[in-house]
DNA sequence: GGCTACTATGCACACGTTAACATAAAACGT
DNA sequence: ACGTTTTATGTTAACGTGTGCATAGTAGCC
């Protein structure tokens, strides 16, 4: 225990009110320089840290901030959390994964949901799950949802892609090489933003919708499950031209996939995935895929949350219900024309 | 706030230390058994959490267990986090992520290292990092390093695979697949585990080191710098015809590069990977890779770290210092015999 | 100089929990 | 029936911080 302030309010000759107010820097008052230095000159020598437990328990308030993971999609979920963790660091706070899955609030578990500052959420399941859980308190908790938002919670903002502009560059990018078989390929059940676009953009160009739906027993890996899809995708009855892919990973996996039953992409199939990991980039070939900002996207979720927390309930009001960033359409290899075959009998 | 231990007390007619102690199934306590069904109904009933902050403020021992993090190797990175994760809250504990680069302890950052229940860390600068940061505490900071142990700390123990063993069956299954020009990829400076074991191979077989190493600026995207360092692999100079990886995304990152200069994976150059990701199992062609067993690790590290925070001294005393999974060589698709007129001029 | 306003500091309490110590009732042994 | 151990519960202090209230000194103002 490497010493309380009241060790250093002894040492810097006041007390330990003082202390804690200079080290504060706490708004309102005036401290003699001479005394500030003393304190200071203390605090720093002894290499006094507030007792976090017990500043908690006074102010009620946590600088932590919550963020949900899920096992789906490795790759994107660790950028994500990569970029969110540094800035929500930035801002002062400290980054706590939350599983809430597991999360028996009795069961001896340390932090609860109610203990932390806000949460940043990236799947609507778990939206819906923290609404319900805090429901009962008087303070709602602050949310910032990735994606799409699901509840009318008042406390619950959103930053997200438009989807919909990129799915629809994404679409017209195809339609314009001479796709006329456009597939889209996604989850069972996911957040409805990316798909929710597809059949709209189908009826739009007029093609038939071809919709691929991983299994939910193969939802753990995104990378494995689209690989298993191929067969699917390629076979007689399903015999798309182009794959649209609800992320990168998926269209990675449909790519070795495809390659496992002689299918070259793009010669064969053109795929267009979501995202731009860093993966895109660097899978072969590289991947045509719809940019969505992730530094962008992490930079305002956190400070979204952050002026929420902070804000008073005037300045709450101002923040704006969400955040949509441009996604852009980045062409690389994974597309070409269609095979010339197949050209010849559209839609 | 959602109710103290008070109200608890007040609802179930007893006082607050009886509701403490059935709570949290004191040892030597013995209670009636009418009184302890009263107090969990009444706990369960108005959805009572202990707070936090207070019994951390009493007990001085979070159940916060801390994994450092890193940017380099996401796929690996993530897929351990998440697999410890799980494990550790299955003991009981809390996991959180910790950053070492950013941390100001005075900086308002809330939880401070010296909080932590433990840390179990992936990287040897961590750990000198985290050893240095605790020296001045009276009580050493339990530790468990995964990969290799750097320091002489006695509170630091250590997980590990048998880097040496999983390399020496990759280096034999190239050797006699007749590959007489084997060469390393790894990172510029990085734990020593994997890459010891190259040069005395390659002096036991007989054949010439050809090392390659990753710059440093391109750590940060293990499966792009692979994918840089194919031309110093194939060129003039490099000419190897089998390639052993620090990990799967190098093996994986390397292949694409590899195929971007016109040389195909098996047929003109063999890739071994380390780790066994789903990666490694997801791409074309599917990598052989050394197996290092990651669902073991995160168990035994958990264990290990929990074993050792709650024992007393003679119970620590007893604990293994280090723990050594087997790695098992994985054949798959990556590997095969040189190209033919390789295959004359052999060392 | 007396009143006011402001500056600079301290005192004492509250937060919710755990644990050492205390106590009353019951069981037990002879 | 009486001392002794055991069982079942309660009392109270302590952890380290922030803050409302109090206070002493200092300056301003007519």
């Amino acid at each position: 225990m490497p010493g309380n302030i009241l060790d250093v309010a002894r040492q810097a000759g006041v007390s330990h009110t003082t202390v804690s107010r200079i080290l504060r820097n706490a708004d309102g008052f005036s401290y003699a320089p001479g005394t500030r230095r003393k304190v200071l000159a203390a605090a720093c020598e002894m290499g006094y840290v507030p007792n976090a437990a017990a500043r908690l328990m006074r102010l009620k308030k946590t600088r932590l901030i919550g963020i949900t993971t899920q096992p789906q999609n490795a790759y994107a979920t660790y950028s994500l959390i990569e970029k969110l963790s540094l800035r929500i660091r930035e801002l002062g706070y400290t980054p706590v994964m939350v599983d809430l899955t597991a999360s028996a609030p009795a069961a001896g578990g340390f932090l609860d949901v109610t203990h932390l500052a806000g949460v940043i959420c990236m799947y609507a399941k778990h939206e819906r799950e923290l609404v319900a859980r805090c429901a009962g308190l008087p303070r709602a908790l602050p949310l910032v949802t990735i994606r799409r938002q699901v509840t009318a919670d008042p406390a619950v903002r959103m930053v997200t892609t438009d989807n919909v502009s990129g799915l629809t560059q994404a679409f017209r990018h195809l339609y314009e090489l001479g796709h006329r078989r456009i597939g889209f390929l996604g989850y069972n059940e996911s957040d409805p933003g990316r798909q929710a676009a597809y059949p709209v953009l189908c009826r739009q160009y007029d093609l038939a919708p071809r919709w691929f739906a991983v299994p939910v027993r193969l939802e753990n890996n995104s990378f494995a499950s689209a690989v298993q899809m191929a067969r699917a995708v390629s076979g007689r009855r399903g015999g798309v031209t182009a794959l649209l892919c609800e992320d990168d990973e998926f269209a990675a996996g449909a790519i070795a996939g495809l390659s496992d039953l002689g299918l070259l992409v793009p010669r064969d199939i053109s795929v267009v995935g979501f995202d731009d990991l860093p993966l895109a980039a660097a899978v072969r070939p590289r991947l045509t895929t719809v940019g969505v900002k992730m530094n962008e996207k992490a930079d305002a979720a956190a400070r979204l949350l952050v002026a929420w927390i902070e804000g008073n309930e005037v300045q709450r009001a101002l923040l704006p219900e969400s955040i949509v960033l441009e996604a852009a359409l980045i062409i690389r290899d994974s597309t070409a024309q269609p095979p010339a075959r197949s050209r010849t009998h559209a839609k």
